[in-house]
DNA sequence: TTTAATGT
């Protein structure tokens, strides 16, 4: 029965049309694994941020956008991290802020009126200004999308955080020459708790991280933890801590890739030399 | 050249 189905011409077919099938997805696949990795290693040094301990709190996935990546969570239904480089090379001409969009990979339905009237800026991760100077007008419409907001406090989002951005794009970068930042949220050590403070459906971030790189082979880095509560007039050096710390307070493992003894130079300690930072911490803000 | 965002 078996040999004599085995034996009809049209199941040999099917087999050779599914072995063909197969072999597309194959390569398929492989072509957009290989073109996806291209992608990821031009918009993220040393590796996405990864996880050391695997839980439900560590699923999320990359969204891919023009000039920056972001990691999407949809536990949180919140960004954990925005990764991009920024090139003194380029500088584009800015045009007038666009509109913020809904951003239909995110699957939740976090709309640009989810924090509406609830005391919280839409504030960005990957900054409107540094992106549209050096990725230019398709890659600033996609900093804003609703998957690139975190709730920010306005004091926080409008003067010191709105400061710290300014420093790197008009100072930390033309001195530098090139940088790689990743900043995000910090959530609340307590889950249910966090979990239970949300604006529509996204959790409200207790403080924000921000990490600056300067790549090659003795790589330097600067990172800060900025809480919701500021006034927006502190100097920004007073926010100042270790990259080890933000991992700590995030559970991310940020640039997995570094070999193991460049890491912990790199993420162990506060060193802020050469980056010039006592002279810019205390430069006024636009909007106060 | 100009970096934030809300609310009307």
């Amino acid at each position: 029965m078996l040999q004599r189905l085995f034996r009809l011409p049209s199941w040999r077919g099917s087999l050779r049309r599914l072995g063909i099938a197969v072999l597309f997805a194959g390569v398929g696949s492989g072509l957009w694994y290989m073109e996806e990795r291209e992608v990821r290693e031009r918009l993220s040094w040393m590796g996405v941020p990864t996880w050391e301990r695997l839980t439900p709190l560590s699923l999320h996935r990359v969204l891919r956008n023009d000039g920056f990546l972001v990691g999407w969570s949809d536990v949180r239904v919140s960004a954990l991290w925005a990764s991009y480089v920024l090139r003194a090379d380029s500088a584009v001409d800015v045009g007038e802020r666009p509109g913020f969009r809904r951003d239909w990979r995110t699957l939740w339905p976090v709309t640009p009126d989810s924090y509406l009237r609830s005391g919280y800026d839409r504030g960005h991760l990957a900054p409107n200004y540094a992106i549209a100077r050096v990725y230019g007008p398709a890659a600033q419409r996609d900093t804003f999308l609703m998957s690139n907001m975190v709730p920010q406090r306005p004091e926080l989002n409008r003067q010191l955080w709105q400061r710290l951005e300014e420093v790197v794009i008009d100072r930390f970068v033309p001195r530098l020459g090139a940088l790689q930042v990743i900043d995000g949220p910090v959530f609340d050590a307590d889950f249910t708790r966090g979990a239970l403070s949300r604006v529509g459906l996204v959790e409200v971030p207790k403080a924000f991280y921000k990490i600056l790189v300067v790549p090659g082979d003795r790589p330097q880095a600067l990172a800060f933890v900025m809480p919701q509560e500021v006034r927006g007039d502190e100097p920004l050096d007073r926010f100042l801590v270790s990259i080890d710390r933000v991992e700590a307070l995030t559970g991310l493992d940020f640039f997995p890739n570094l070999p193991d003894a460049t890491e912990r130079a790199l993420e162990g300690q506060v060193d802020a030399t050469g980056w010039g930072l006592e002279a810019v911490a205390n430069l006024p803000g636009r909007f106060d």
